[in-house]
DNA sequence: ATTTACAATATGA
DNA sequence: TCATATTGTAAAT
């Protein structure tokens, strides 16, 4: 069986910040992509389609996000591919709150592998849906940024918005 | 099958 | 401040 959840439909998501990338499988949100390389070709929605709702939930969801507020309808988001390992570190982050932030040297902790922190960085940029998985709120023990996926400035700007928040 | 690199951190020098 | 061991995965060899 493939570790990958299969696509059945990619959608645009338009933001004041891009346009995101949606992609579907049969079981929910699989993948979610930054408005980098011009979103070209993406689009298509399958007329009658669970994926449509979704859709609307995601669209939602992200804008929410863009602006540092919690999530209130998040979409639901297919975790097939990854590891046991890495579908821990999700569901962890998913219980940061906006506003705050963790360590990644905390989470490994909280995951009984205190030594594992470069592990769960690891985890954190397989996330297939950073924003609804809010890997943005993970940074560094020392104070530092830690990385991202995508363009560390995506980081800044959400981290920034959700302590304006706070 | 082994080695290397990664969104890290703690420790020892 | 710098070097190293540690931990889970993925990618390269």
């Amino acid at each position: 069986m493939r570790k990958q959840p299969i696509i059945v439909a990619t959608l645009k998501i338009k933001t004041d910040e891009g346009d995101f990338v949606a992609r579907y499988s049969s079981a929910g949100l699989a993948r979610l992509d930054f408005p980098t390389t011009k979103t070209k070709g993406a689009a298509t929605a399958p007329a009658a389609h669970p994926v449509a709702g979704w859709h609307e939930l995601t669209t939602r969801a992200v804008r929410q996000a863009l602006q540092g507020r919690p999530m209130e309808a998040p979409p639901p988001v297919d975790l097939s591919g990854g590891t046991a390992f890495q579908r821990r570190v999700w569901a962890a982050l998913r219980t940061i709150p906006a506003g705050k932030t963790e360590t990644y040297a905390h989470l490994a902790a909280s995951l009984k592998k205190p030594k594992a922190a470069r592990a769960v960085g690891g985890a954190c940029g397989a996330n297939p849906a950073p924003l609804i998985i809010p890997c943005h709120r993970v940074v560094a023990a020392q104070g530092g940024l830690g990385g991202f996926s995508g363009g560390l400035h995506w980081k800044r700007k959400l981290l920034g918005r959700e302590a304006e928040e706070n």
